[in-house]
DNA sequence: TTATCGTATGAATAATTGTTCATATATTCA
DNA sequence: TGAATATATGAACAATTATTCATACGATAA
């Protein structure tokens, strides 16, 4: 009546000790995130062309000039974005290549698929 | 009175021009959206090691049975792993290399992060 | 100073989503 | 067939979150 269990408990153990930590884990789950919203994405797609500033942005986008802020808020705390301010104007830019190379591989990822059905 | 106003038509229409589609971004946005949760990131993570079943991966990543067959359903609907059926057992794999490229570079990311403080 | 422009922010709301619990399906072995 | 194992799935609940609206803040020009 009693069956052989599945469980690879010496395969589980070791791949255990392996992982890295449950913090790195939650952070680069967090980068992910914030790159996971279309607004955002948007903006990011915008900004691998040119600095811009919010309302610019907000044009682009077409979304609200709050709405915007309130997004490059989160990609600034998640440091995808920098800014600079002149005058009235905040301009923002992409804040490392990391960022470009995620959006080109993804992008390629999703092509790919299409290719294959 | 009438201020001069800074948004750069020009600039916004030729970025407008030049981005992506709507449903290209969104579908990129989805892939990050799929890789952003602490949970899934486990499972990338584990898999990155190894051939799992759903059993050791719920070991693995303390979760329960249930919580990780609704995150693989996830994760193979967004074509970031496959799985083939061997007895009683489903064992799940990375879909692509992609994936594990995404994984490396927003790690870099984080730990660079870390460093500029 | 006052009016205007650009941006930021807090609160509220609506929508999305991850987990749990119970249960169903499928496979293997006795 | 019946029991045990492995996985999948639907419903419900709690938590997170993106947008809107109103408003505040800061800079510039008249």
């Amino acid at each position: 009546m009693e069956q052989e269990k599945i469980v690879d408990l010496e395969k589980v153990t070791k791949i255990k000790k392996i992982m890295p930590s449950d913090d790195l884990l939650f952070d680069i789950a967090e980068v992910f995130k914030v790159l996971g919203d279309t607004t955002r994405m948007k903006i990011i797609s915008a900004l691998l062309e040119s600095e811009l500033c919010v309302g610019d942005i907000a044009e682009i986008t077409n979304s609200t000039q709050s709405a915007i802020s309130h997004q490059l808020r989160v990609l600034k705390q998640a440091k995808l974005v920098k800014f600079r301010k002149e005058g009235k104007a905040a301009y923002y830019s992409l804040d490392d290549e990391h960022i470009s190379t995620l959006y080109e591989i993804a992008k390629k990822h999703i092509e790919e698929g299409y290719e294959h059905r």
